[in-house]
DNA sequence: TTAAACTTTCAGAAAATATTGAAAATTAGA
DNA sequence: TCTAATTTTCAATATTTTCTGAAAGTTTAA
């Protein structure tokens, strides 16, 4: 296959995946290219390889940098701004779950808590009570271990994939 | 908090998580509703219950039902359909892991492979298959351990939830 | 200062997605 | 078979999300 076309191919699945994911297309593309190229890149370098507008390209590369996984590069002596991302793929991963757990855990578990509050005694509010107190302490417990998994260094996570596996 | 309110809440919530992981509003809030449901529910009472029309209703039960999510309830001498969801809330990640699984891990494992077939051996073809091999190697560790979990039965999550947590 | 280089903003346009509602299809009992 | 109950489909519509491009804003160096 031809470097243009695997890149191509590469750009357009991580986008796709993106969206699959709660995060649009060229937020994906664009995060693609920059892991796909060693050196810091332009807007207009950007804007240029995914044809896409000035405007779409400065507001998708802040929500990148929003999420902690670009950054913006100086070079001395040049007024333009450069962006790169990091190549270290367990530390993206890593990134992306101290987000998310920010993001989506957290309100989540804020909405559980308030509910369980409900009143009554009937059966209804029972069983109402029973499912998001399990849904609760599901959460609960995937937290934690998302928690660990962000403070952990790069060879924990392998050694607890070992032990799964084995 | 009333029984109502806090339902409203809780599905209100369930709703937008759903979004933030790419399924629609009102699927998550029809999951949501069958959830805290004992009985199962017919397509009226779902209607009625979230104002949303009738094909609204029917399309989104049917795409629950592909997820393998919601099951459809047939009451002996009726001739109207019911819906219910499972309320184990661990077999739920469960069957959730499964489909993501074979609907996103799958695809993606394919193109990097695909990709991973690049010809030429520059500096820029070898940094590009460096980084499409990293991800392919952590998503096949991420597959094999969602695999592990599907397959596992109700106690060895927790019991690896708890190592994780020591 | 000034002005060129560059970045950000944002209203409107376009595209993508979700929803409706009524017609068509299916089903089961008389 | 026929018909009424029920489910499914789908074109039209509404809503949400994303994208554009030009104007406004900011920065730096002369």
């Amino acid at each position: 296959m031809q470097y243009d076309k695997a890149k191509e191919q590469f750009i357009q699945a991580w986008g796709t995946l993106g969206s699959a994911w709660g995060i649009n297309k060229a937020m994906g593309q664009i995060h693609a290219l920059l892991l796909i190229t060693e050196e810091a890149l332009t807007t207009e370098e950007i804007m240029e390889e995914l044809m896409i507008s000035r405007g779409n390209a400065n507001m998708n590369l802040r929500a990148l940098m929003d999420w902690g996984i670009v950054q913006k590069v100086l070079k001395p002596g040049e007024r333009k701004e450069y962006f790169t991302t990091g190549k270290d793929i367990l530390e993206l991963a890593r990134q992306v779950s101290r987000e998310r757990r920010k993001r989506e855990i957290e309100p989540v578990m804020r909405v559980l808590n308030e509910v369980q509050e409900v009143e009554g005694n009937t059966a209804q509010v029972e069983h109402f009570k029973k499912v998001t107190g399990d849904l609760s302490g599901f959460t609960k417990q995937v937290d934690g271990a998302m928690d660990k998994f962000i403070r952990s260094d790069k060879n924990w996570f392998f050694q607890v994939l070992m032990k799964l596996m084995r």
